[in-house]
DNA sequence: GCAATATCATACAATCTGTATGTATCTTTA
DNA sequence: TAAAGATACATACAGATTGTATGATATTGC
């Protein structure tokens, strides 16, 4: 019989309660939403009790975050890993935009990253934990395509401000039963009409 | 001096009540977010009891969703009064979502509509508050200026249900201190675009 | 090895939600 | 029109939740 484990640093545990009490969080927050899963459950699920997620979190609203925040980091993941290889601007927006589609078909990241999301933390917070980026891969994807016409950057920003909308708009009508490659075929025609000169 | 209301109707009674309950909680939602509101805080900006607030509402969340649908209203009117006359399909089009991005320039609407309403109620109780009709309004926009071309449904629905997030979207970047102007002629020539055969 | 600190559990106070109950006012009807 | 019933609203209560304060145990630095 192993002993439990005589001795673990404390790097190493908070990683595996923050990991655990993480894990819990997100199951709940997906399953039951933000507002109706309560700490009690959350620690109950991760066998531990609220004093650790008050040691690790500052609040309810901070583990939503980090939760959010990881979550965020997978599905940008996933599209950097789709678009790697050497495409053209217009189909890396393509490309991407599929990749987004699939990323966001795992359960519950519509809920947590367009829904929930946006009403907890607050559309400026979102934004900040949208990969921090994905406004300006797209900006820059957008300019590229339309190169050597030059955009005024507020322009730009603008027009990719709206794409992203239709590729979350996207997500959510294809978690509802909606088509992916309707929406891919849409929102790919629209990209080739609004990058033409 | 006037003697108080020696006697009102019982239609009366709950109409005012029910319009003051309606207006505080408004005005909370607004400033604090759903979440943050609670129902003391609204029935005592209201002058009543919880007693009266869970006698005309079932709970928290239908007193906002009468909140949220009344706003919704409130928005459709002005842009079915703001497209009232005769143009052309496309020209409704952008003209309806000027009208759109005035109506959301009233404080709190975006807060209420589009931020808290997808949370609190979910997106398909969003969509039914949604005067019921903005989609299918839109969608025989683009079939109209689309015409004599005829787009499959589907195809007809995906195109309306990614204009109109497009929408939400500069309504909320315009009430981030985004160019209402830049926005229009954006979203004009997206129209533009994507209707043209 | 011992002090300091980090990790986590337990206990507590303040709210909040929804319901149950009570009272006054209005409406129906005999 | 007077009693009976329904409606409008207030008050009281039970259960649950959040964040904090306090306590115990394990780890780390000196």
């Amino acid at each position: 019989m192993q002993q439990e484990s005589p001795r673990r640093s404390n790097r190493e545990r908070s990683d595996t309660t923050r990991a655990a009490i993480l894990d819990a969080a997100r199951g709940l927050f997906v399953a039951k939403g933000y507002a109706e899963t309560s700490t009690p459950d959350i620690v109950s699920a991760a066998g531990l009790t609220r004093g650790a997620l008050y040691h690790h979190f500052e609040d309810k609203k901070a583990l939503f975050h980090a939760v959010a925040e990881r979550e965020s980091r997978d599905v940008a993941a996933s599209i950097e890993q789709a678009t790697a290889d050497g495409l053209t601007a217009r189909d890396a927006l393509k490309v991407g935009g599929r990749a987004y589609f699939e990323a966001m078909r795992e359960p519950g990241r519509i809920r947590l990253l367009l829904l929930d999301g946006p009403a907890v933390l607050g559309k400026h917070a979102m934004m900040a934990i949208d990969a921090a980026n994905a406004q300006r891969t797209l900006e820059e994807g957008i300019a590229e395509a339309m190169a050597p016409t030059v955009v005024p950057a507020d322009k730009l920003s603008a027009m990719a401000s709206l794409l992203s909308a239709a590729f979350d708009r996207a997500a959510l009508d294809i978690a509802d039963g909606a088509s992916t490659d309707l929406y891919a075929e849409t929102i790919g025609t629209l990209i080739d009409r609004m990058v033409s000169t």
